[in-house]
DNA sequence: GTATTAAATAGTAATCATTATCAAAAAGGA
DNA sequence: TCCTTTTTGATAATGATTACTATTTAATAC
């Protein structure tokens, strides 16, 4: 995988956003540093660092996928409502998959505890603001 | 909501498939017992089914959404080669909502274990085959 | 049982996030 | 600098889902 401009930026943008954002979202932010990217760009390679395992892909919500530049371990609530997704903290330590039982023939590759919820702007009554 | 013919049997394949189909496949299903259904029809119900929270929706995986008939709290695996979803007995009983520390504001609905992994089928090599 | 009316359906068009395509540009050696 | 391969930008294509609308049906009142 080679090194482009573009590439290190949508990295870097990515990890500097606490907010799990989705790819036009963080399009949004890179252009403001190359005004000339494509929205492909974004796509593509955020599609490549997350194979490789050097961004997460979240995929619960709404229709579209979000993407965490902080690969540990932890948890997320996402709200309902909006689609907004927050880091939780858990009292884990206690791993995730030691909790399995009967795994029905999958080999379990990763496991996480995930929540859904409302978040604090929705909570404040307008519900109708897609974020 | 009314009672028609169309959501009864919709209702009914759900719960007998333990294969939390995307809305094609029950759409194929469904198909079987009443020919002349609309796929459109089928998305309706398993939105308004799921909303009344008689039946939950499943958003992790690929890009189709799946569905379970099943709504009494469990776990699932999902395969990130195939996108098949199985339920997984685990040691709950310890509410995993009791595991959350710090919600962040947000006012948490329902929280749930989630695992990735590759099943049975795709172990046998035939990655391939997207089903 | 018939009339009323609000909700649901079938069929299909529209939407929208994502992916594919391809010519041109840039990266990373040799 | 030259060469090969990867990546990019621009845009078309895809595919799952949702919206639309005329028609049908369920639930209720009469």
């Amino acid at each position: 995988m080679r090194i482009t401009n573009q590439r290190e930026i949508i990295l870097e943008e990515l990890r500097r956003l606490k907010t799990h954002p989705t790819a036009d979202e963080l399009y949004e932010v890179v252009k403001k540093r190359l005004p000339r990217i494509s929205i492909a760009t974004v796509y593509r390679n955020l599609e490549r660092l997350s194979e490789a395992g050097i961004i997460h892909k979240l995929e619960y919500g709404g229709r579209q996928k979000r993407f965490d530049g902080d690969v540990r371990p932890h948890s997320h609530v996402f709200c309902v409502r909006c689609g907004r997704i927050s880091d939780v903290d858990t009292v884990e330590g206690l791993s995730v998959r030691a909790m399995v039982l009967d795994p029905k023939g999958f080999e379990i590759i990763e496991g996480s505890l995930q929540f859904e919820g409302i978040c604090p702007e929705c909570q404040k009554g307008n519900s109708l603001t897609t974020n």
